[in-house]
DNA sequence: GCCTCTAACCTGTCTGACAGGTCGAGGGGG
DNA sequence: CCCCCTCGACCTGTCAGACAGGTTAGAGGC
C-alpha cells in the first residue's frame, strides 16, 4: 500500500481541527485497532486547547466508530462496525431521503455479488454452516422471529465467506433496515407456497454455494430478492 | 412506509442516552432535513444533564451527518451526505482492515449496477452530460489531475442517474480512496493504448446510457474496473 | 408596508472541580 | 521464586459557571 492522505474535514473550528491532529496521529504513527491514544490532557496540552475541545473531538470520532472510548482507559483504534454506518442510514429512511425499496435494491446488489464470491471463497466450515442455517430456518418456518435470526445469520455467514470486509460492513448496516421490515415482507407472504419458496431459496443458495457454483448461488439470491422486494411491495412498503 | 424503530445504540452513558432521545425526538416529529432541534439548553433541562452531556450527543450525530450545528445557529436535521462514510472507510483502509482491491471490488459492484439503473432512468439532460463529459475527458487527457476530476464527475452524474440515492451515498463514500489511488493506476497504464481505451469505456459507457441500453452499459463499466483494478496490482497496490 | 438595528438567544471554548473506573508497581503470602 | 492482592497514580465522565462571538426575530423608524 501506498500513501494515502487523510481527507480534510475540519470545518472551522478548534474540535475540527483536533478531529484531523488525532486522525493524523493515528495515520503517522500507523496504528492499528487496539492501539492506545494519548490521553484527554496530553492532547490538550500539545495542541493548545481545552480538554473539551479534545473531548468532542474524540466524541466524534467514537460516533464514527475511528476510535473507541470507555471510562477509566485510554481511548483506543477501534476495529471497523457497522453500527455508525446503520445509524446513518436509518436516519436517510426515517426522514424520507431513502426508501425502503432503494434499501432493498442495494441489498440485492451487494448480496448477489456477495453469493458469487462466497461461491469461490467460502471454507468448508463456513459451507456446513450455511446449510445447517438454511435446515434450522425450516425448522422455525412457525416462528417468525426465529426464522428471521437465522435468516440474518445466514446472511453474515455469507458476508463472511466473501472474504472482503467491506461487504459486511455494508450488509451489515442495512440489516437495522431489514430487522424492522422482515416481519412486514413476512407476513405479506400470504399462501404457504410463498413462504416454502423462501426456504427454498436459502437452501439452493446454500447448496450452490457449497458445491462452489457462483452462478447458482447467484440466480438463487436474485430468486430470494425478487420474492422479498415483491412482498414488501405487496404490503404497501413505499 | 410502516412504523421503524430506531436501533438502540445507548452504550451506558449519559451521552448516549442523550443521542437516543435526540434521535427518539426527530422520529416521534417526524423531522425532516432543515428542521430545527432544540436548543442544547432546553435539551439539557428536559433531560436533567449538563449542556457538556448534550454537546457531546449533538458532536457524535453530527460527527454521522445526522445533524448539522454551527455556531449561533440551532442544530437542524442535515441530509445524507458521504463524508462521515468516506471517513469511516478511509479509516478502514488506513489501519490496514481493508485493501484497495476490496474497495474497488465493491465499486465495481456498486457501479456496475449504477449503469443498469442509470441506462433505464437518466433524464435527457443527464444523458447529455455524460456524453459530454465523455468528451471533455478526452481533451484533458494530457492532464492527469483534471482528467481524474471529470472522471469522478463523470461517475458522480452517472449515481445522480440512478436515482437511487443509496448508491450516490456508497459511492461518494468510496470517491475518497479513489481520488488517492487514482493517479497511480493512471501511471501504471504505460501504454497511449492502454489510456486509450479507458476513454474509450467511458465513451462507451455514456453512449449505452444515452441510449437507454443498460446491458451495454455494463459491459462498458465492468470493462473499465477490470481494467482499472488490473492497473491497480500492476502499480504494487494491496 | 418595508427596512434597519438592536437585544435576546444560542453556540464555542475555557477553567476548575470531583466522582468513579482502570491499571500497573510493589508488597505480602505461599 | 512465583503468584496474588492492594493501593495509589492516572484517566475519563459529568457538572457548574463564565464569557466571547455569531444569529435571529421583532421593535421601531421611515
Amino acid at each position: 500500500m501506498h500513501e494515502l492522505e487523510t481527507v480534510a474535514f475540519e470545518g472551522g473550528g478548534r474540535v475540527g481541527a483536533a478531529i484531523g491532529a488525532i486522525t493524523r496521529h493515528i495515520r503517522d504513527h500507523d496504528l492499528v485497532p487496539g492501539d492506545r491514544l494519548p490521553s484527554e490532557a496530553a492532547l490538550s496540552r500539545e495542541l493548545n486547547v481545552s480538554r473539551t475541545v479534545v473531548r468532542e473531538a474524540f466524541r466524534s470520532l467514537a460516533a464514527m466508530r475511528i476510535i473507541e472510548i470507555a471510562n477509566g482507559r485510554r481511548a483506543t483504534v477501534a476495529e471497523i462496525d457497522h453500527g455508525a454506518m446503520a445509524l446513518m442510514i436509518e436516519h436517510g429512511v426515517l426522514t424520507h431521503q431513502i426508501s425502503v425499496q432503494q434499501v432493498y435494491d442495494v441489498r440485492r446488489t451487494i448480496e448477489s455479488r456477495i453469493a458469487a464470491l462466497a461461491a469461490l471463497r467460502r471454507t468448508e466450515a463456513e459451507a456446513a454452516e450455511l446449510v445447517a442455517i438454511a435446515v434450522a430456518m425450516r425448522a422455525a418456518a412457525n416462528a417468525p422471529e426465529v426464522l428471521m435470526e437465522r435468516d440474518l445469520a445466514f446472511h453474515d455467514v455469507l458476508a463472511r465467506a466473501s472474504r472482503n470486509p467491506l461487504f459486511g460492513l455494508i450488509v451489515g448496516a442495512l440489516k437495522a433496515i431489514t430487522r424492522q421490515t422482515w416481519s412486514i415482507g413476512w407476513r405479506s407472504r400470504a399462501t404457504d407456497a410463498d413462504r416454502e419458496r423462501m426456504l427454498l431459496h436459502h437452501e439452493e443458495l446454500a447448496r450452490g454455494v457449497a458445491e462452489g457454483d457462483p452462478a447458482r448461488a447467484v440466480r438463487a439470491m436474485g430468486a430470494h430478492f425478487d420474492e422479498s422486494i415483491k412482498a414488501l411491495v405487496a404490503a404497501g412498503m413505499s
